[in-house]
DNA sequence: CAAAGTGTATTGCCATGCGATACACTTGCA
DNA sequence: TGCAAGTGTATCGCATGGCAATACACTTTG
């Protein structure tokens, strides 16, 4: 797999109360959901036959969600020569579940907020599992492309958000995460080791927030902070996140910290 | 229907080859995406017998669907109390979308350049029919919740990259397009009747820009431009907004048609 | 000008998803 | 307190509807 890019996999299955592996699916919806994940790997647009690869399905299958999902729009021709790429009512969800998500709504006004005062990317990036997938995306003049794309995510375990969050869970949850992680590295800065990895966990604990240099991006610099739910679990996290090139750590921090802090706090329920 | 907020219907079908209405759909996958798609009316989490009243299914069938949905983590448990919300695999097809759509790729540093320079909102919209949909979002320091949403859209008869985009499609098409809307107004300003939306049209043919004034959101003000593919027909616009109390409609062209119309003419391929 | 790709259309058989039914639990009203 | 009307969940048989096979038109490749 070609994989030069910034991304984690997606998480099976619904952690919120956790079910095991399920052979009750709906198969045909599974097949059809495989078959709009192929994309998930592709930089580019897929042929049928590359499709049906993907979804693990015969061509002739694939061909028939393949017509059906253009039918109803969510996958479309590629508007340049050959393949398919996915269609523009995969957006109606997306912003199903933007406007749903109570998180979403409570933290977009505070981080807006924020982001006046720090002039800095501000983001909220939610937990799932062994990735963290950010939602709000609020940028700053210097930009690549992904960093101003929602629905990327970063792994849990190389994160500043990821630490911030982890700082929050039980230590053997916490294992468990490390544990299940595929933990490549994205930079020669990333924390690969486990001790180190918990290391960094323990500091953010006990300082309330996790500091990530170079972690996902060269030269990048980020302050993450834990958000928590009712019970008190943490659910997401806000960063703040700049160059290198303008900030030491001990500037960055001594800036951002105590702002972002307090905006974490407003989001959190508990 | 509840709708004070600010949404165009989705369309039915693909548009790039005009495929009728076809009945040899995938049923299943089409009553499961009518599960998900049950949302785009909820403002509140939804229990079982909401999804199966919108989905038109039975309340087993839909719990079946819904239960596979979950297992996939496309829909989840609402975190506090009943009923179920999108889930956020949903994010992971955002993700796709946005990456392998070459005009979100084409656009994206191109509004960050022009949005660094105005330092006004500006968004990039797709094209879909009756409605365009927000695919870029960069935002202003004066926001309100929709207007940071990826996803979010509205009618093209009534909006500045609406009539951008209509101002490059021939007049039979523009004739469809506006008998086919449901010219509802939103503000006490919107144009909706169809002469004065044509004279609209034909300001903007003739000067290479729409200027749109409170016309979705009351002392909002927004410019838009078409963008061209590369057989010279409409996909998509730009638009730069910003707020009546800050700027006089003139004050507000002459600032910003030009750099924003180059813009968009370095974005199109035309 | 084959050969190997595209993408599309049709058809029959049998896997599979719908609908019926039952149940555990919570909430609200009498 | 009890019962009615909500939640969400689980199981199972039958008929429906999706998979696989097959065929074809068209484009790009060597």
């Amino acid at each position: 797999m070609a994989r030069n890019t910034t991304r984690a996999e997606p998480g099976q299955r619904d952690l919120s109360d956790d079910q095991r592996a399920d052979p009750l699916f709906v198969r045909s919806i599974e097949r059809a959901m495989q078959v709009l994940s192929a994309f998930h790997h592709a930089d580019a647009p897929l042929s049928l036959s590359e499709i049906a690869q993907q979804a693990q399905l015969d061509r002739s299958a694939a061909q028939r969600m393949v017509h059906s999902l253009r039918m109803m729009g969510y996958i479309r021709r590629d508007p340049t020569g050959r393949g398919f790429v996915p269609g523009i009512r995969i957006l109606d969800h997306t912003l199903d579940y933007l406007r749903l998500d109570p998180l979403v709504r409570r933290a977009t006004p505070v981080l807006q907020e924020l982001r006046k005062i720090v002039r800095e990317r501000v983001d909220l990036s939610l937990f799932d599992d062994l990735r963290v997938v950010y939602a709000v995306r609020l940028q700053s003049k210097r930009q690549n492309f992904y960093t101003t794309l929602v629905g990327h995510s970063v792994p849990t375990f190389c994160s500043s958000g990821g630490w911030a969050i982890l700082s929050k869970l039980p230590d053997a949850q916490v294992r468990d995460i490390l544990d299940r992680s595929d933990r490549q590295p994205f930079t020669p800065e990333t924390i690969t080791e486990v001790p180190a990895i918990l290391q960094k966990v323990t500091e953010t604990r006990d300082q309330g927030y996790a500091l990530g240099i170079s972690q996902i991006l060269t030269g990048e610099i980020a302050v993450g902070f834990p958000v928590l739910d009712a019970t008190g679990a943490p659910v997401a996290a806000i960063h703040v996140a700049g160059s290198q090139a303008e900030w030491t750590p001990e500037e960055f921090t001594r800036n951002f910290v105590p702002l972002a802090s307090e905006a974490a706090r407003a989001i959190s329920e508990y």
